[in-house]
RNA sequence: CGGGGUGUCGUAUACCGGUAGUACGCUUGCUUUGGGAGCAAGAUGACGGAGUUCGAUUCUCCGCACCCCGACCA
């Protein structure tokens, strides 16, 4: 894409009214706009970055079996009294309205209770387990105060997978598998060195969940890290007796800030029952169904990468998350020999791979632009590229400069 | 939801009970062109409503919005 036909402009200050790092600088960046408290729009930058963090978590459901699908955000009344979770002393977080038609709805804070009822209608047998579907959606939490920029948000996109087990054993099977899933999911993504998956209050039906947790001091919970383990401990759970199941001690955790950026729960039976989604086992029995919930935050994942990776100059993207790979600058100062150059080497290498800075814009200008907006690798096309028939090719994590032929270049 | 705070050009900020200033951005022209250029000329602003006052952007009240601390976060 070309620069000069992006429609966002980069800013100085970040907004007087964003404190959070990763706001201000996908704000200053042009990557995302902020609607209200807690609610942000992703513009075309962000929008890139996001769907690749989506892309990414899709490849990895897949491979362990997930079934994408989309539910509707509107919620049916009826269908959450049978849970018990429409009630606002059950679950207070609700955004509720209601339709001209009469009666009320809510926009979704989750998906168990409309899966479930969908699977009703598919599993009838232990033939038919174990199933597992995921879904990338808007989810709504009325929150009471909305904090660390697009981290914590009255809208936020999230992976919902919900998996559907015969037993107790199975699940384990399939929860074991997701849960691998999850470690290569914050890997690609560039975060698997700062998240621990982490135990932390398991609800009814273990006595843990897991959780993952990157660290990071913009985190708003609080863990106790095993480095040689590579596993954490929430503090909620954080007790001399729930310690003493996990095999650990005090003395051997650290203590850390954490932005909790997935979580996977048993469910047991907790909304099979209610809902009725019954199979019909092996010696003709009806049994209740044995879930599991696995929850990322694509938009979270996005904040915390900024949070974690970026530097004074700005946000740092991993190759696999970046809106562009390439940030190819033009320093022609209007010398046409040079611009041509430039244009030529931007149609052969991969569309949609670069973003070709063509604008009439001094170099400084385009070089804080560039270090701002992220883009792993920055290709700067200017007199010495004449003379010496190279481009210089530099890295934005670690500032490294090499000086490759046009040839290299394209099979880099 | 409890407590505290803030609303000034597009953005960031300053000052003030009496003509609202600066920087960046924007427009026009000339120069400049490897780290957010220079000169010149422009355009653009007091959250909404009531009140006090000769006069309110400034003071008071109400509303709305936003921020921070806490609580909450399936």
């Amino acid at each position: 894409m070309r620069h000069s036909q992006l429609f966002t402009k980069t800013r100085r200050d970040a907004p007087s009214d964003e404190e959070a790092k990763n706001a201000q600088l996908l704000i200053r960046a042009g990557y995302v706009h902020k609607e209200m408290a807690g609610v942000y729009s992703y513009l075309p930058l962000g929008l890139r970055t996001l769907n690749n963090i989506v892309e990414v978590i899709r490849q990895e459901m897949n491979a362990v079996g997930g079934q994408e699908l989309v539910m509707s955000a509107l919620q049916d009344r009826a269908l959450w009294s049978r849970t018990d979770r429409w009630d606002d002393n059950k679950v207070d977080n609700w955004f509720k309205t209601e339709f001209k038609s009469g009666g009320e709805t809510g926009l979704a804070i989750t998906h168990e209770e409309p899966l479930t009822r969908i699977m009703t209608d598919h599993i009838s047998s232990y033939r038919d387990l174990p199933v597992s579907a995921y879904q990338f959606q808007n989810k709504f939490r009325n929150e009471m105060r909305a904090k660390s920029g697009i981290m914590r948000g009255k809208e936020f996109l999230m992976k919902d997978l919900y998996s559907f087990s015969k037993d107790d054993e199975e699940h384990t099977q399939v929860y074991t598998g997701i849960r691998e899933a999850y470690i290569k999911v914050f890997e690609r993504l560039g975060l698997g060195e700062l998240t621990y998956p982490t135990f932390a209050s398991g609800g009814i039906f273990s006595p843990f969940s897991e959780e993952f947790q990157t660290i990071s001091e913009a985190g708003e919970d609080t863990i106790y890290v095993h480095e040689g383990k590579r596993i954490a401990v929430n503090k909620e759970v954080y007790g001399d007796e729930n310690l003493a199941k996990l095999g650990l001690t005090k003395e051997e955790l650290v203590e850390k800030k954490a932005i909790e950026v997935g979580n996977i729960f048993n469910l047991g039976t907790r909304f099979s029952e209610p809902l009725n989604l019954m199979y019909t086992a092996e010696d003709g029995s009806k049994k209740p169904v044995v879930m599991g919930s696995y929850g990322i935050g694509p938009s979270r994942v996005m904040g915390t990468i900024v949070e974690t990776l970026s530097d004074e100059k700005g946000i740092v993207w991993p190759e696999a998350v970046a809106p562009f790979r390439f940030h190819l600058i033009s320093l022609d100062g209007g010398d046409t020999t040079i611009a041509s150059y430039a244009q030529d080497l931007y149609r052969e290498l991969p569309m949609n791979s670069v973003l070709f800075d063509d604008r009439d814009v001094r170099a400084g200008e385009k070089f804080a632009d560039s270090d701002l907006m992220g883009i792993p690798w920055r290709l700067i096309v200017g007199k010495d590229t004449l003379a010496s028939g190279t481009v210089e090719l530099v890295n934005r994590a670690t500032g490294e400069v090499q000086k490759l032929t046009k040839e290299e270049i394209l099979v880099f």
